[in-house]
DNA sequence: ACGTCTACCTGTCGGC
DNA sequence: TGCCGACAGGTAGACG
């Protein structure tokens, strides 16, 4: 589920209640992605300073330097209430605050509730330092972004998708601005010059910008921590639209494969 | 260094 | 009704 939107909308809908909460205990459920990194109750009695998102991490800052990293995975969300009722089968992680429980739900478990002792702890380094910039930064340079397009082989899709020229574009936003770039998600990224390396940087603004306005997408079950579906999925004009006329040109839209994710684009408004 | 593939895990949906 | 395969929003790590 979970690109960057919808990272940022739970972001924006937990930072009010959990900034200056106090954490007073800690259950585990089935094993995440990684172990969580220390006793759980090394969790309990801290300070919460802030909320933040680095890529699709959400770290969660306390007093004194301590953070947790939380990754949603695919199938990952976060809720925070009053009063919790008793956990279900996908409940993997519950932290209770003064102020509330907050609560990952996540069917898959590919996602992550890591502790670190600080942001230079070398696990906290391992998942962090090495991500490109963040795309709404000044770091998301124009030039910067065609220069490392020009240098690669590899299809532009795949390498949006790497996250080594920027971060928190997913399989839909992926698809999404390559189709307002008007470039096919098989062009090898050497093939774009500069003017389309530019409106490609425009539209992976525009998109993800778009996306965070309306909450995110909401395919399946993706909900903010207040429970509110996002709305972008019915702005969509190529992800999950296979064989639909395209919204611009009527031509039928195409799904093919590229690293076992699924891309989608329409043949005439998107050159290779 | 780069590009590609695997693995992790559960649920849902369509076809037979 | 049940079985089976395809597919689903991510990404670290392994391999050539």
């Amino acid at each position: 589920m979970p690109e960057l939107p919808e990272v940022e909308a739970t972001r924006r809908s937990l930072a009010t209640s959990l900034v200056g909460a106090l954490t007073q205990g800690v259950r585990m459920g089935q094993a995440l992605r990684w172990p969580l990194g220390c006793a759980p109750d090394r969790l309990v009695g801290l300070r919460v300073r802030a909320l933040e998102r680095r890529s699709k991490y959400l770290i969660l800052q306390f007093e004194g330097g301590a953070a947790v990293l939380l990754h949603l995975g695919m199938s990952g969300s976060l809720s925070f209430v009053a009063t919790p009722i008793a956990p279900g089968k996908h409940d993997h992680f519950d932290l209770q605050t003064d102020r509330g429980t907050l609560r990952l739900n996540d069917p898959r478990r590919f996602g992550a509730v890591v502790f670190v002792s600080g942001l230079d702890d070398p696990r906290a380094r391992r998942l962090l330092a090495r991500l490109g910039p963040e795309p709404m930064d000044d770091s998301f340079d124009p030039k910067e972004f065609h220069a490392q397009l020009h240098s690669r082989g590899a299809a532009v899709k795949s390498l949006l998708l790497s996250g080594a020229l920027v971060v928190g574009v997913g399989n839909i936003y992926a698809a999404e601005a390559l189709f307002l770039a008007g470039i096919r998600p098989t062009t090898a990224g050497r093939r774009i010059g500069p003017a389309r390396a530019l409106a490609l940087h425009l539209a992976i603004r525009k998109v993800l910008g778009r996306a965070i306005d309306l909450g995110g997408t909401t395919l399946r079950n993706f909900s903010d921590a207040h429970g509110h579906s996002g709305a972008y999925q019915d702005f969509a004009m190529v992800y999950g639209r296979e064989g639909l006329p395209c919204k611009v040109c009527s031509t039928p839209i195409r799904r093919i494969v590229q690293g076992q994710r699924s891309s989608f684009y329409c043949p005439k408004c998107q050159k290779p």
